[in-house]
DNA sequence: TCTGGGGTCCTAGGACCC
DNA sequence: TCTGGGGTCCTAGGACCC
């Protein structure tokens, strides 16, 4: 058996954490360079405010409504979100984290409903008491059906939180109220495709036959069918396994022409690669760099492009994936364009223990490495950024607006809450 | 003025091998 | 006239997730 256990709109919840005030009032969460709304509280997704909807569209129902605001805190969530994982993984060996704010955990598969239930009730309060973020918890034999328990949880009130699948007639209750598009692994696409086929429901979904699915939809749709079918096909990859791809990209606060701002911007998001490998101690043996203008300007020339190259040795050198995200940027940056939006993707990764020389290429993998080193302790002793590569720079145009940051309460003695005696 | 960022998996099809 | 068979590896692109 699984449990689901995953933070009731985690953003705006980890504020609330330090800023009770919210409770109870409209709060949202917007996107970098405060574009889009990320997380709404329930308050303001009843006020009607999507998913993902820009942030300038709204702003007559924030300023009539007097809804909370807040820029993307990702220093905070991510703390909050190793807080709530840990506490977690007391209650189970066995933990597969999913994402910032979900992960299942493994139960013993002979407890009785009552027991499951139980069991639910107490992590949830662990979690809530431990760190003030409430949760949703489905329980149920496979990720697939756990996930649909953890909605019906949230969902109705009289499940106080937690959803305990079990037996068969309550799972295909669950699946017959189950709109298709809610099954996990079921977009946009696959559902009207699905509904063109007379499936509305999970229920319906699992009526289907076999060769069908495989056919229309991989051996992923498959894999989901049988899911919900009860067979335990999802196997995740743990979070804390090495990333297979490490991306660094961002959207301009303001569209520039500029080549010698864009140049800062590339070698600073191949900077943040690098530093992103050196943790997971991997070294990488492609890079690819993109940039493109504005899509939502009709009125203006749009152009973007993509340059991947092979690098001459994998590596995790900031020094190394500098100058060649330069060279890759070269290939593309065309002239008289407005620019946008831009990154950097590092891929092929592996293992640092399995560089390859080459014999043709001049690198000294050892003192790269004892740069890297030399450079990440003083800047964890003196804050990010203190020594760095000239290329970078940290104060330049292309940076993000935040206008609505709260402090990050628990990772920085000078933004600590204060509690003020009268 | 103003529209996020970072991932995974799967497949088709081309290049290449013997 | 007639042009094999079986494989691997890689990449782009599409779909999905939070």
């Amino acid at each position: 058996m699984y449990a689901l256990i995953d933070g009731n709109n985690f953003y705006v919840s980890c504020e609330r954490v330090f800023n009770p005030a919210l409770n109870g009032k409209p709060v949202v969460v917007l996107s970098n360079n405060d574009g889009c709304v990320i997380s709404r509280s329930n308050e303001a997704k009843a006020l009607g405010i999507k998913m993902g909807e820009p942030a300038f569209q709204l702003r007559e129902t924030f300023r009539k409504h007097g809804v909370k605001i807040f820029s993307t805190n990702f220093t905070l969530y991510g703390d909050m979100s190793r807080r709530m994982h840990s506490l977690l993984a007391d209650f189970g060996e066995d933990i597969e984290i999913y994402s910032i704010d979900e992960a299942f955990l493994h139960l013993p598969d002979n407890l009785s409903k009552e027991d499951y239930l139980a069991l639910g009730r107490k992590i949830y309060s662990a979690v809530l008491n431990g760190i003030g973020i409430p949760t949703g918890i489905g329980i149920a034999a496979t990720k697939t059906l756990a996930k649909i328990a953890n909605r019906i949880a949230k969902k109705e009130k009289e499940y106080g939180n937690v959803c305990v699948l079990d037996g068969e007639n309550e799972i295909t209750e669950a699946l017959k109220k189950t709109p298709i598009e809610k099954v996990w692994g079921v977009g946009r696409k696959l559902s009207v495709m699905l509904k063109t086929h007379n499936v509305g429901t999970a229920y319906d979904f699992t009526k289907l036959p076999a060769d069908w699915v495989r056919r229309k939809m991989t051996v992923t749709g498959l894999k989901m069918q049988r899911e919900l079918l009860g067979y335990d096909e999802i196997d995740l990859d743990d979070i804390r396994e090495p990333k297979k791809s490490i991306a660094t990209t961002r959207t301009f606060g303001k569209t520039t022409s500029d080549y010698g701002l864009i140049e800062t911007a590339i070698s600073t998001f191949a900077v943040r690669c690098a530093e992103k490998l050196q943790k997971q101690n991997s070294i990488a043996s492609f890079i690819t760099v993109f940039l493109r203008t504005d899509k939502h300007r009709e009125d203006e020339p749009q152009y973007g492009n993509a340059y991947t190259m092979a690098l001459p040795v994998a590596t995790s050198s900031e020094l190394e994936l500098v100058k060649h995200a330069v060279n890759a940027l070269r290939e593309i940056f065309r002239e008289g364009y407005n620019y946008k939006r831009a990154g950097v993707i590092v891929t092929g990764i592996s293992n640092k223990k399995e560089v390859q020389p080459d014999i043709f290429y001049d690198y000294d993998f050892e003192k790269h490495e004892r740069i890297s080193n030399a450079i990440n302790e003083i800047n964890a002793k003196y804050g990010r950024d203190t020594l760095r590569l000239a290329a970078i720079s940290p104060s330049e145009k292309w940076r993000l607006q935040r206008n609505f940051l709260s402090p990050r309460y628990t990772t920085s003695w000078d933004e600590i809450l204060k509690v003020k005696a009268k």
